[in-house]
DNA sequence: CTGAAAGCGCTTACAG
DNA sequence: CTGAAAGCGCTTACAG
């Protein structure tokens, strides 16, 4: 298809070598101002673009980096990645973007995907806690770092929040508007953030003097179809729950659907509180009390840190650990409690 | 950084050529057995990762496509793209993704850049209706299908809605309900697609003898904030609208944020309907009235005609007209109206 | 069934 | 300032 033209044809055309032509696309200074602007003609007259393939091969750097998240279609994962493909090209980098859906071998699929294509890096948000792939690749020096995700006790680069003092922070709120049956969809806890954000519920709860009740901790796969099937059973129970945290907006907004679908009035029947901070939280119409993850900060210095790996050399980097604060806000979907 | 292996390595490792190595990789079927499991023993004592940039080179082929679209925190754009990442991955091709932030000098250059990299097809979601280079690409053979995009007037492949019904439907539902005034979010019509919707909503307008008030439609940029403003404004005019269609839902929310800011109830006070049906819109919490276009099924059309393009000759290939078609979806933002 | 060699389209020492 | 040549890591005729 279309016998693409090459530097060699421009060469011709220009009646150079092909080194040179290589040297002006490459700007390199010492060239004769007449000798560049027949290249620079010939280029255009053929309608020539460099072999960026070609070049990758030689020069052993694609320019491109790998993202890998859970599943675009969760905002928070979708505004990351907007901040970060927009900061990417800024940057003159490529994004190829992976959804893993959460499983761990279209995980490893798409690592191995992406280091056959020799990306120059890789920026990970949903990895298993115990991933042995990415832990090997860090150890070799391959540039890659996580947000919003961390291994169990590894040294492999990561942006994460205090998901601790998060859950926290989101359970005091809920026990200082007095209520005591607190609900919790969890989620699967191969995630080291989510798991962090559970055992941070638990202890929550005993520091407020509330027992935990396992009937009320959704722990499957977070589907919104699931979330909503659970938030009506809970709800139908006599002794329902007055309050339910969600460890992500994304799942907040599907207790919200089972709620609403059950003809109950949020905050006067029941109070949400979800995690993230995506940008819906903050439209009037929702208002979701949330804990704020910073998502654009955390993707921006995740990829800052990223390309600071690729474009150093390596040797003399210390691993990156930052921890992100997060942020209580306080919007319409949570107040005092009204039952018992 | 690393010193990769090659299979030259493992040629050697394996006591054969690089030949043998390259056909056991391809799967070529008559290797001896023997000579085949030294090669992949090999491969796997020395961690080989075949370099699939060297093997793009010589195949002139990327297996990569690139994924245009306007802004990936629009729900539309990120559910759709979601559609097109999974099942590409399936097909083994990897998508590297462009936002183009409605900027058209942005459109130019993520093409540019991927045309470098050869990718072997472009799927582009917002493109507008002049585009030239678009326009140039297609006629040069190069396979490229829009979706949620047309040109003007070429044959450029593009799965589409059929947005004049679709905005007919919806600005009829509007009618019937009894509003007389519908206020419409319109956006800026470089786009054919959102053009052909504010057509059709002036002539859906005449049909049922309402007039036209250019104060009641929005047509700068589109953005939440503005878009917020805007409804916040036409609100608190005296004679304000009681019903106040968007082009689309990521807009449909921006105005229940305005809405909601108010004060007023939706649909008691103001009728709401959006376009797209992004998965946030059946949720019962919000339950917004809106013309569905089906963007799984229009994603995927988009992706499976662009891998038949890449795949077949080119030469026989037809270009690709689909128009899908619209639904109206009322849900709970809707209801008669009860002004004036 | 397997190896030696050419070639994909660039970049970059090395000469001049 | 510019050209000839080697090389990046593969694939694929061509021989044998």
């Amino acid at each position: 298809m279309k016998g693409r033209v090459t530097a060699d044809d421009v060469a011709k055309k220009a009646g150079v070598s092909q080194s040179t032509v290589s040297r002006v696309l490459n700007n390199y200074p010492f060239i004769k101002e007449g000798t560049r602007e027949k290249v620079l003609e010939a280029i255009n007259e053929l309608g020539f673009t460099r072999d960026e393939i070609a070049r990758s091969l030689v020069e052993k750097k694609t320019r491109t980096i790998g993202l890998i998240i859970g599943n675009i279609s969760n905002p928070f994962f979708a505004e990351s990645a907007g901040v970060i493909i927009s900061k990417a090209q800024k940057e003159k980098y490529d994004v190829i973007i992976y959804n893993t859906n959460h499983d761990d071998y279209q995980l490893e699929k798409a690592i191995s995907t992406l280091i056959g294509k020799r990306v120059d890096g890789i920026l990970a948000a949903a990895v298993n806690r115990n991933n042995a792939r990415v832990k090997q690749l860090y150890e070799n020096g391959f540039p890659i770092v996580l947000y919003n995700s961390r291994l169990d006790d590894s040294e492999v680069n990561s942006i994460s929040l205090d998901n601790k003092k998060g859950a926290m922070l989101a359970v005091e709120h809920l026990a200082e508007l007095g209520h005591k049956k607190i609900a919790y969809i969890a989620g699967p806890s191969k995630y080291l953030t989510v798991y962090e954000r559970y055992v941070a519920y638990r202890e929550a709860l005993q520091k407020y003097g509330l027992s935990y009740d396992s009937e009320l901790v959704f722990k499957e796969e977070l589907t919104h179809d699931k979330v909503v099937t659970f938030t009506k059973r809970i709800l139908s129970r006599p002794d329902r729950p007055s309050a339910i945290f969600a460890m992500s907006d994304e799942m907040a907004l599907a207790v919200m659907d089972g709620v609403a679908g059950l003809g109950l009035k949020i905050p006067e029947d029941v109070s949400i509180i979800g995690f993230d901070n995506i940008n819906i939280a903050a439209n009037s119409y929702i208002g979701l009390t949330t804990i704020s993850q910073q998502k654009e900060k955390m993707a921006l210095l995740a990829l800052d840190n990223l390309i600071q790996l690729i474009e150093s050399d390596q040797k003399d980097v210390q691993p990156v650990h930052v921890i992100i604060e997060p942020e209580l806000l306080i919007r319409r979907t949570t107040g005092v409690c009204n039952g018992s």
